[in-house]
DNA sequence: TCCTTATATAGATACACATCTATATTATAT
DNA sequence: ATATAATATAGATGTGTATCTATATAAGGA
């Protein structure tokens, strides 16, 4: 459960795809392995990824594992991102 | 104005430091640039990334540069963020 | 005009990242 | 026991990133 690696998750657009499938419940990588447009191996490290910045956990169930989103991380990025809101509109007080 | 840019922008945690004291209204580097631990020429490289993401718009002031957070932006990645939430709570259809 | 201050650019470097092919591992089913 | 299917790992490669020093540019003030 790391910040910046949660933020480095969505800085890469295939990441972006595999995550949109998650969030639509499609919770195994045999449901959009074919789609996504990257080898087997390539897919396989941006899983690893996902799973190691804390944004999803896994469960291996017989030969396939199932990730499931992690809504209360995804809640921590907002809060983070609520917190670097510029905070106050009056002009700075630079020399 | 591009998501996967500004995700990258809080990837890096000398822009996330950076990006607290502009978020406090410190909006000339000249308030930080000490307190960042990097060179000149560094924070200018970051301070562009997060210019091109679209997180902050800049002003010329004499020979200083203002920056100011687009709160809009970090609204859009947090809406992006919402719809990233996993939807469909129930067990995924994987053969 | 010339000096100072704030930024920007150029060039170099080491490391991280995204990708591939080939191969290994793990688990199920026949 | 062996074949199949799903993942993982190893090794290679080209590109991107973060950093530095040195130098250039731009703007203001004496």
């Amino acid at each position: 459960m790391n910040l910046t690696k949660m933020f480095k998750v969505f800085s890469d657009e295939t990441r972006v795809e595999v995550f949109k499938y998650l969030s639509k419940g499609r919770c195994c990588t045999c449901e959009f392995e074919n789609k996504i447009g990257v080898s087997q191996p390539t897919l396989a490290y941006h899983m690893k990824m996902i799973k190691d910045s804390g944004l999803a956990t896994t469960e291996k169930v017989g030969t396939w594992n199932k990730y499931h989103i992690d809504n209360l991380a995804i809640d921590k990025m907002i809060a983070f991102l609520e917190g670097m809101k510029l905070q106050n509109l009056e002009e700075c007080n630079c020399k």
